[in-house]
RNA sequence: GUGGUCUUAGCUCAGUUGGUUAGAGCAGCGGUUUGUGGUACCGCAGGUCGUGGGUUCGACCCCCAUAGGCCACCCCA
């Protein structure tokens, strides 16, 4: 042992700890989550971190692919490679020799995969859950980390738009029990396919919808100019900013994308939908800006933004919450036929942040216990101990401090963990089985309490 | 991937134009006091100043490289 190199402790790039009270917070935004995704008979479901690397290359572009984290073989990892590969040390070609397995990206590559593998033996349409960390060899920034957790909901094998009710509902009631004023933002993917006919640039699609996704962040001239340098003309450029930006709360009634094939189906669904949930979700609104980047949406798409009217909300800038989407093409890059998927999406890190920033953690979320006994001396250690046992053969959470019987220590572990009554045991409290209960808050006291009496006051 | 900025004890930070043994608070450890307490006081320990080079008689301080944090892009959650 003594051999062994000190280094310093750190972390790798990227990655947190979490305190004991981070992950009680974090795991009470997950069970309320948990708990409408049930309610609504989403089933959980796990799947490897690790991936083969075939399933996860070409999935998310070139760019997605330089940040996909890749794990060495075992072994002699170069023995497979190439020589003229090793020689001119082409890392591309040589990647597929040496890295057989990377870390998941997303949740939803996974997520076709699983689909498409266990087909049999899933009941569609399938609705499930999954929560759990993924990995990206991103550049870190404050709220962007390589690895960080996904919370998602999907319906795989469902065309009704039902689906896209409920998930709506979904996220009015988890935004709701978590005290986050939010706007629900909708829109249609249809309706930016229906621009882009109107304007007849298909071959711009992509750059079309990456700039209308920036509308939020950078001011117009500034995405004009790149609409011009990418090739498109002022009068086309207008006719965008006419539709979407000056218009975009009633986008879907503009005469020219209504009457397009593309903008009718989107019309027509977002009726139907907007029928079904019937102004049953106050804080949901229109909005043609809204467009999200990832190029497989199909159909309706969401993203939840904090609502920036509600006074408690006012301080604080903070991207989107959650998003989503429907989408048609999710099983085929598996070779399965088109089952058209539907899901929404949680970004339980920033949620995180904003509900610390806004103080909405519920005071009693300590995982601690309810009663700490504190020996005067070792001598009491054992008898504490009985004491604590009582408790806990009723149900109640109990400790027993045994460390340094220096009160300074007893204390402030005391105050440290939050726990709410302490009880000391010494002398007189091992002879006449009577006890001082103390309130840690209030400080207030009761003696001359048996233990029974404690039990029967943790009960109430 | 591009650019900017920062890094001194476990944490938060001082540290004079480059000059002898790099400091404080908190946290840790030990002690004194206190039978009803969470106090106060005393002491101890903890640093190759992110890492590696260079300039200099001499570097925490200047230069270069590199790692990590943060910020703005790219992209995204």
């Amino acid at each position: 042992m003594s051999e062994l190199k000190k280094v310093k402790p750190a972390l790798s790039k990227g990655t947190r700890d979490f305190l004991p009270v981070e992950v009680a917070k974090r795991n009470y935004i997950f069970e309320i989550i948990k708990s409408v995704f049930r309610k609504y008979g989403f089933e959980e479901i796990e799947t490897p971190a690790i991936e083969r690397m075939e399933t996860l290359t070409g999935k998310y572009g070139d760019e997605g692919d330089k940040l996909l984290f890749k794990i060495l073989n075992s072994g002699d990892f170069l023995k497979d490679v190439p020589k003229e590969d090793l020689a001119a040390a082409n890392s591309p070609a040589a990647l597929k020799h040496i890295a057989e397995k990377g870390l998941r990206y997303d949740l939803t590559v996974p997520l076709a995969r699983y689909v498409v593998q266990h087909q049999d033996s899933l009941a569609f349409p399938f609705r499930r859950f999954h929560i759990g960390p993924v990995w990206r060899a991103d550049r870190p920034q404050k709220g962007r980390y390589q690895e960080f957790y996904q919370c998602d909901a999907d319906v795989i094998g469902s065309e009704s738009l039902l689906n896209e009710v409920e998930l709506t509902m979904i996220y009015a009631e988890v935004f709701k029990r978590l005290g986050v004023d939010v706007i629900i933002r909708f829109n249609h993917r249809k309706v930016i396919e229906a621009l882009i006919a109107v304007i007849n640039k298909p071959e711009f699609a992509e750059v079309i919808i990456s700039c209308i996704d920036k509308i939020d962040k950078a001011p117009w001239e500034k995405i004009e100019v790149e609409l011009h340098e990418a090739g498109l003309t002022k009068a086309e450029t207008d006719a965008i900013y006419s539709s979407i930006v000056s218009n975009a709360d009633n986008l879907w009634m503009d005469d020219g994308i209504k009457t397009n094939p593309s903008g009718e189906v989107a019309f027509n669904e977002l009726s139907t939908f907007l029928k079904a949930i019937n102004n049953s979700i106050p804080n949901l609104a229109y909005d043609g800006r809204l467009v999200r980047g990832l190029n497989y949406y199909t159909g309706v798409i969401w993203e939840v933004v904090l609502d920036k009217n509600s006074s408690a909300n006012s301080n604080i800038t903070m991207g989107s919450l959650g998003g989503g989407g429907r989408y048609d093409n999710l099983t085929e890059m598996f070779g399965a036929k088109n089952m058209s998927g539907v899901g929404i999406s949680f970004g339980i890190e920033r949620i995180y942040d904003v509900m610390e920033e806004l103080n909405l953690f519920p005071p009693t979320i300590s995982q601690g216990v309810q009663v700490l006994f504190v020996p005067r001396e070792k001598e009491m250690e054992a008898f504490a101990f009985q004491q604590a046992q009582i408790l806990r053969n009723k149900g109640i959470g109990a400790e027993v401090f045994l460390g340094n019987v220096k009160k300074q220590k007893q204390f402030k572990y005391l105050e440290d963990k939050k726990i709410a009554y302490v009880v000391e045991v010494g002398d007189n409290e091992q002879t006449s089985e009577k006890f001082r209960l103390r309130n840690t808050q209030t400080r207030d006291t009761q003696d001359g309490l048996s233990i029974q009496d404690i039990v029967a006051i943790m009960l109430q």
